[in-house]
DNA sequence: CTTTCATTTAAGTAATTACTTAATTACTTA
DNA sequence: TAAGTAATTAAGTAATTACTTAAATGAAAG
């Protein structure tokens, strides 16, 4: 869970939308995998890059992995942004 | 100056070293060159990353380009993160 | 004007990344 | 227990990325 891998998770636009779907509640890994035109071995490799960046958490229920987004992790990255905003201090 | 753009400027770790090396002030290409251990064409094409991105401005003095921070696009990055601490809205 | 210095552009390469299909694992149900 | 479904792992490939050295541009100073 370093930063770059924070950042190099987040550079990905496909799994940025992942993220952006999850906004809206839990979904299984075959959920997220419809809303794309990548294999689902595709996704769930992004998959594991955002779990392994701690943005997401994964449970298995059954045969299906839910995915949810964990928020902790945005504020690290915004506390890397906020630096930028006020001058020099840090 | 996409916000793919801009993530996939930030993703990397030396672009990050050289946002955080302007932080203090601006610098000149060479100046900031000799913080690194790669070659001068390889910052200088990290600077040109971050200047597409418009993370960066660049002015020519003479015969040295000094770059500073654009801390208004850091602007955009926080907006995109703020949407996972909210729930659900936009 | 020609030499020097700062920087960028060009061209090539090695490493990484984002995908694919095929095979495997794990669970569910007939 | 065999067949079906969900997801992951494995292995290979094409595209992208981060570097390199050599060449080019442009300004400054002898």
């Amino acid at each position: 869970m370093s930063i770059n891998e924070l950042f190099k998770a987040l550079s990905d636009e496909n799994r940025r939308r992942i993220l952006d779907l999850l906004r809206n509640g839990e979904l299984t890994a075959g959920e997220i995998a419809n809303h794309f035109d990548i294999s689902k071995p595709g996704i769930s490799q992004h998959l594991s890059v955002l779990k392994n960046a701690d943005l997401v958490y994964a449970f298995k229920k059954g045969q299906y992995v839910y995915y949810s987004l964990n928020s902790t992790v945005f504020q690290d990255v915004m506390k890397w942004i906020i630096q930028f905003n006020s001058k020099g201090e840090n």
